[in-house]
DNA sequence: CTAGGTGCAAATAATTTGCAGAGGC
DNA sequence: GCCTCTGCAAATTATTTGCACCTAG
């Protein structure tokens, strides 16, 4: 893991000028990885410079968290604490109150249960904060602890790159399945179609899973950094479940487009939150390929609905007899 | 909403003298509805006897929240502030930027979340803290703020008691349906004989929430505080769905079994939050007799199976055939 | 009588501010 | 030269502590 290359904090700032002061307390700040006190930071920097005061310490973290380079976190502590944002998605933490270590996590089941509530309030929600306080597996048990660390970036990539593998994989299952079993010629050739598409989706997304365990390669040993119920075994697993029941042609369109609106969110919901630029764009593609599929299956659901109320008023006998 | 009688403040002291000073400052921190600051609560003290020490103030609070009658909590004003927790059960903010006034909600969608991640980090929680910045509805629109006062004691027993209907309704549903569709004569007699209890708990728990209305007419009015998903149609609604698509004895006792085991663990979590004593009584001793429910289910279920084996053995000629 | 409770003032601790000088554009 | 940044020291804010005194058990 390199010393990311620091040229962004040239285009954050809005007015003001530069300064060798404040970019030497920029760049120490950027270099460090986990939470930091304004009096750690008054330390590291005096390592390097001892002639910097406190006052311009805080005035450059105020000025970096305006800017968006960093953010304020409160572990009530009684003083703030400072994390930077630059690669670096936000997130929730757990902290330990007996070695004041933290670590971070990101739920988006929280997250939708946070929007849910605030709705219910009418409440607009600017941030959250979550925050567990206990103790550490290290501090309860003797000292084995399992290194939390690597960029918090990598492993929300990780994260979200494996729950869209196991999207696109039961995708996958789903429509063979369905392709399979369809009896009606074009709905077919649809699920077809769509079954290549989400194989070509598969192997993008597991090369760049490949590529980012060549960055760093602990990578696949870490804890989980983002929770996301359901990610077990994909979004379409559900579906791919009820096509082994059985249904008709027009069921497993509906099935699909219920899959399909949820990966399109998915994609969408996380393509926007990476910081890791190719991750994202991949994310955002598929986003909209998912979008494409959506609308292509609600065509060709209307489509066959139309074709068999036609075939049913063709023979409309039997109906009128029954009512 | 009368004053609450403060006998218990009493009770909760370990080791230490009664004083005229902590006597006061306690009963009007009790009397206090919101969070207060350690300078309000001087500033309301001053009211009373204005030769009383910041300091007290601030050794007082301690103390209470020592003995569990207070909670210390923070906004990231950079200050503390402080709850009562004398009937007021745990709970997450709502935090509006603008008015700095803050709401509370509970929600065990997000505290069973939480616990999910704890374990999933071999991190005991000892403690969570969930707060969402932003603007409330009365700051965003003009003025109109539907008060979301009342003892939270109430709106929390307002809600389990709205959760534990829906789910004794659904209950009573699903067990009427499971007796009518019971081929099973001794199976059928369970399913009716929970249907009973359940509909005798159902009469106790509406009987309980009306109670509760009159004890504040705006109750019902208020918003929602407790957030529990699938609260909506009970938790033994799924059951009566399937119930109603066909299923035979033992999926229909299997599917109790289910239901019953939610809801014992629904009454038994909720009845521990409780600080109504009615309430929590009702509520323990209902989580006692679903366990009963439960027991009972899966005896039956067992029985069953039994009996169902014995009769296939007695004509196991088909099956060897066909193996 | 004595441990604990209280007031007052001073001590901490984190952070902010006033002001005069330094430095970038 | 102007405007911003910086250092230093003093100010502010929330909270804690030392110490002498007071009071309930």
């Amino acid at each position: 893991m390199d010393t990311p290359p620091l040229d962004l904090d040239r285009l954050r700032p809005a007015g003001g000028k530069r300064s060798s002061k404040r970019d030497l307390i920029v760049n120490v700040f950027l270099r460090q990885e986990g939470h930091l006190s304004a009096d750690d930071l008054v330390d590291l920097i005096r390592g390097e410079d001892h002639r910097i005061s406190r006052a311009t310490v805080y005035r450059t973290l105020q000025w970096m968290v305006d800017a968006g380079i960093a953010r304020k976190v409160d572990f009530g502590e009684g003083r703030f604490r400072f994390e930077h944002s630059y690669r670096h998605p936000r997130h929730f933490h757990l902290i330990c109150k007996s070695c004041n270590r933290s670590s971070e996590f990101l739920s988006s089941d929280v997250e939708a249960l946070i929007e849910e509530v605030a709705a219910a309030r009418n409440f607009t929600a600017r941030q959250s904060v979550l925050q567990i306080y206990g103790t550490c597996e290290a501090c309860r048990t003797g000292r084995p602890a399992p290194a939390d660390g690597g960029t918090t970036e990598l492993l929300f990539a990780r994260d979200a790159l494996r729950i869209a593998i196991a999207t696109e994989r039961s995708g996958l299952e789903f429509y063979t399945r369905a392709a399979a079993m369809t009896k009606d010629a074009r709905g077919r050739a649809v699920f077809r179609r769509l079954a290549q598409e989400e194989g070509e989706h598969l192997a993008a997304l597991e090369g760049r899973y490949q590529a980012l365990l060549r960055q760093d390669p602990q990578l696949e040993a870490r804890p989980t950094f983002l929770f996301f119920k359901g990610a077990a075994h994909g979004l379409f697993a559900e579906g791919a479940e009820q096509l082994r029941k059985g249904v008709n042609d027009l069921q497993a369109l509906m099935i699909g487009i219920k899959c399909e609106r949820g990966s399109h969110r998915f994609f969408k919901r996380y393509g926007e939150r990476f910081e890791d630029s190719e991750g994202k764009q991949i994310f955002l593609e598929f986003a909209d390929e998912e979008r494409t599929h959506l609308d292509l299956l609600i065509r060709e659901y209307r489509a066959l609905l139309k074709r068999q109320g036609r075939e049913r008023a063709r023979r409309p006998a039997a109906r009128r007899a029954r009512a």
